[in-house]
DNA sequence: TACTTTTTTTAGATTAGTCTAAATTATTAT
DNA sequence: ATAATAATTTAGACTAATCTAAAAAAAGTA
């Protein structure tokens, strides 16, 4: 069994590897686990040793296929606890990262298992982020940043792609949320920013960044 | 902030002392931790420089008034995750303890409020043990073992002492559960074994340990 | 190409929680 | 009261995860 740091690394490196494409380098790696470079030598070595991923001295390291597997189990637990936060006890969609960062470790398959049920098998969290199934498939529909949507044709938003406190926070207050309806009416030459209409109700700017983060699919 | 094994010493501390009033061995809390009473030693003087019990050497240790607080809100924790187990995710009731030893250690006040309302504010967990509310108190309900209740009058099964998943596994089997209507009718000589009506519906026997084991009170 | 800078690794130390073996204190029984 | 036994503590060591400082390798640049 993988200890809670172990599975942390993991799940790091699944996501700073873009899922598993390219190799990860110990200063990233050391970055997000907000720790040494020193330390993360020392985790890569360990984690190697037990073929979960590929390491390579100066090079980097790749997940394995059995340390892919660990981590979609993570991710999958993670969404599946924040979708229960949010559509069970309440929390705003700001409020569950950490809390999720904590239950995703608890060791227990049959829990998962009902947990699932009870939320009667969402595919996407709070976030807009596809849920693993639980032999580790993730369904993934091709999304685009609204940033690169043609202007006034009508979008859905789909997901927050890395959805912080503060920019969630953000987007409620503007009325923005997944399933909104939105086009783009205006993009600004200078800076980018774009004057975009929601659900047909209000008009508002959000900057080039903003909509960088915002991912949408056309509607039909 | 406590460690995960510090929060699990004060609960054990708390459990063994039988809520604070007798000091606790040093073999005892080996014994339920799972470890050696070396290693009891160690973690006894770090709770105490946290001031959280009171150790004094070769006598013991009992909880201190932060030490009881702490050991009263991991209690909390643990029999409203049982709760919820048990009540939304479709737990029984021998299922639970391990998974919410897990899941006792998460750190969020929000997330146990949330809990709490969700539930709607249960006032006993699953097993009929009595739930601390947000500051620690504890309403304590006055039972006594099925074996020393008087034979022909009805009891209501309140609470299991110490139900080991086993035991738990016999009482549904047996059809026995918390509010079940019981009387006596016989107790044997030999043994101290009892029958007992069940909802007026049908007579089983039952050990003396057993019968020692249900918490009951009185019918109106 | 050779020098400089950046990244990464190695070596050795630290902390929390645990262990074993030996020493000490308390308890029990004669 | 003293010897035997049981409980507890101390001393020293181990593992996982971390750190700092120094060494080594890779990348960038003149």
């Amino acid at each position: 069994m993988l200890s809670y740091t172990e599975e942390n690394y993991l799940k790091a490196i699944y996501h700073l590897s873009n899922a598993g494409e390219r190799p990860v380098l110990t200063n990233e790696l050391a970055e997000t686990m907000q720790t040494k470079p020193a330390s993360v030598t020392d985790m890569v070595k360990k984690l190697s040793a037990k073929q979960l991923i590929d390491y390579e001295k100066y090079y980097g390291v790749k997940l394995l296929k059995q340390g892919k597997v660990e981590a979609l189990q993570i991710i999958r637990k993670h969404r599946l606890w924040e979708t229960f936060l949010v559509n069970k006890l309440g929390f705003t969609w700001d409020e569950v990262h950490e809390v999720a960062e904590q239950l995703e470790h608890i060791q227990s398959g049959l829990l998962i298992e009902k947990l699932d049920k009870f939320l009667e098998y969402p595919t996407v969290d709070p976030h807009g982020h596809p849920i693993p199934d639980p032999s580790g498939k993730i369904k993934e529909i091709k999304q685009v940043p609204l940033a690169e949507f043609p202007p006034f044709k009508k979008c859905t938003i789909r997901a927050v792609k890395d959805g912080s406190p503060s920019f969630l926070q953000y987007l409620s207050k503007i009325g923005i949320y997944i399933d909104a309806s939105v086009s783009i009416l205006d993009r600004v030459e200078f800076d980018g920013s774009l004057e975009v209409s929601i659900d047909n109700k209000k008009r508002i700017f959000i900057s080039r960044e903003a909509a960088q983060n915002l991912m949408v699919t056309a509607q039909a």
